[in-house]
DNA sequence: AACTATTTATAAGC
DNA sequence: AGCTTATAAATAGTT
């Protein structure tokens, strides 16, 4: 299976298995009450995603998990211990960090790079590519990204309670330790009576694309 | 199309269709160019995600964009102007609290709320339940909400800026020598060398998923 | 988990 | 782009 050379066949094909594609999500969803997203990035960069019950719900408990509530990857990697603090999603911001500061490093033995950067009118200089900037720059933007890792830590264990809180709107009744399907079906009920009306069932979820109806 | 009711099915068809899912979503990456993400939580909370070229840097992508390059959504809305500062997730976790806000307000009418709220051994008292919450504990939470709105949006437009730079890493200094973490990027090539054999096609993508191969 | 009957998705042509 | 249809693929039910 290759890409189709034919732009005007690949576009064809990309929005009817597009739909095809969120159909089946959205089959998969209702039938086994579960909650999933998909996101998609055309060629041109246009975003059409899906997301039952919502997209960002799901995006921002993907993102504070720890890796202990994850799967196991493919190559059977194991999960790390309960209470563990670092991410799936921290370990790759990391490692990213870390290509920066070997950059960093292999740029101060250069030593000569420290008037490369010409700022230029209507660009930041942390807009230009990596390879152009100074050491200054190179320490601030290996600072940030520090600081960054450290804030979507804290911001994303917070959020993740959050989320969950919030989703109790509707119960009454405790029940505190039980998650599973109560999240999905206290957020429809919720938004149920927000909204006021009712949709049908494989346009509950949201959909972001254009005339997809 | 209904829940389906016995768990057994339930878990059979899930896996079924995860699987047919995963391939469908490899199926329009390959053929279209284009990249993807799904990311799906089971009823026990477990992830299944799959991701091309990777989970995560899609996932960031879509956290960073803002409104203008995004899709119009299914009801018509209009994208918002060029160099709006509000993403459409930034909308849907201002919805969300807008709908505590509104719940803060009927929680206040009440009036009577104020000491409900008593903190457990081993709880946080933002782990309880939302309508267990008193008047001072949801205002706390709104401006936590408040806040962390706006560290995202600011972040958001950060990251975007690391995210691009650090992509740019490989191009000129070839594949990273003596880095031994290597990122996603080249996620075919690499993953071809490292197994020494070619995978199907719609499993060179990331899967997180117990027992997909 | 393998098999098959049936349903569903989709590519190609209009 | 929408509509039709022949073909291919996915899946529900069964063993």
């Amino acid at each position: 299976m290759a890409r189709i050379k034919n732009p005007s066949h690949r576009q064809v094909t990309f929005s009817k298995r597009r739909l095809g594609l969120f159909k089946k999500a959205s089959e998969i969803c209702t039938l086994c009450g579960v909650e999933a997203v998909i996101i998609v990035f055309s060629p041109g960069q246009k975003i059409f995603s899906f997301g039952y019950p919502n997209v960002d719900s799901i995006v921002v408990r993907y993102l504070s998990r720890n890796p202990t509530s994850r799967q196991t990857s493919s190559n059977g990697t194991k999960s790390e211990g309960v209470g563990g603090q670092q991410s799936s999603t921290m370990r790759e911001l990391n490692s990213q960090l870390t290509k920066i500061l070997d950059l960093l490093e292999a740029e101060k033995s250069r030593g000569d790079v420290f008037n490369t950067l010409k700022r230029k009118p209507n660009q930041c200089w942390w807009e230009a590519p990596i390879d152009k900037l100074g050491l200054h720059e190179l320490e601030i933007l290996s600072a940030s990204m520090e600081d960054l890792k450290k804030n979507i830590a804290n911001q994303s264990m917070f959020l993740e309670k959050t989320i969950s809180s919030s989703s109790a709107l509707g119960m009454n009744k405790g029940n505190g330790a039980g998650v599973s399907d109560q999240q999905h079906f206290d957020l429809k009920s919720i938004e149920a009576k927000i909204e006021g009306f009712a949709l049908p069932d494989h346009l509950i979820a949201n959909f972001h694309a254009p005339k997809f109806f």
